[in-house]
DNA sequence: CCAGTGATACTCT
DNA sequence: GAGTATCACTGGT
């Protein structure tokens, strides 16, 4: 069952959790590719009081984050370091600029149209990775924007599955935000990033 | 371990 | 408008 606007109505940490075990889908004229989704982090909001510095809406509204404080259910996809994408799903009420971020998921369809775009990487390397599984799902910022409600990249639900918790990867830099326990992974599964 | 890569969001003028 | 620091990462050594 694909996910309705309705589904991406509630804040980052209750939409994070419950996107591990749904699945992932985006059709191209190439085909089709989708997997599990495994690993998710949530951004924007406040814990224990405490506002979310890591979260790139935190300093306010700008072009790149516009997206985020608009109608929830939206891709947000934003080059890193120059040369890879992250794949966010903006979350939460029209005006509040939550999110979650794809960090790896577990290939179910399309396995060889995956491989085809990620050349020689082998194994847990083909999806694991916020820039690794935006490679093998053909995710780009010509995505910027896009509704997942409507358009050719969206979510399903899955099986029903344990969710573990732990600290999000690669934010030293938040005052705050770093000890947050926002990161989600399906409980026992390989396909995590490092 | 660390270089690569360029958009972004600042800071001055 | 120009200059610059930074970055929710990856792949090869």
């Amino acid at each position: 069952m694909r996910w309705r606007r309705e589904d991406y109505d509630a804040d980052p940490v209750t939409t994070a959790r419950r996107l591990i075990g749904a699945r992932l889908v985006h059709d191209t004229a190439e085909g089709r590719t989708a997997v599990r989704i495994t690993e998710t982090e949530a951004y924007g909001g406040f814990w224990q009081g405490r506002p979310d510095d890591g979260a790139h809406a935190y300093k306010g509204r700008t072009a790149r984050t516009e997206v985020l404080f608009g109608e929830p259910g939206h891709a947000y996809v934003y080059l890193i370091y120059g040369m890879y994408c992250c794949f966010n799903i903006s979350c939460d009420a029209e005006g509040t600029a939550g999110c979650v971020l794809l960090r790896a998921g577990e290939p179910v369809e399309g396995l060889d149209f995956m491989q085809r775009r990620r050349g020689r990487a082998k194994g847990t390397a083909l999806t694991c990775g916020p820039g690794r599984l935006c490679l093998a799902m053909g995710i780009d910022r010509s995505l910027y924007g896009a509704d997942l409600v409507t358009g050719p990249l969206w979510v399903e639900d899955g099986a029903p599955c344990e969710v573990e918790t732990s600290k999000r990867r690669n934010i030293d830099y938040a005052r705050y935000g770093k000890d947050f326990p926002w990161r989600f992974t399906l409980k026992g599964s390989l396909w995590v990033s490092r």
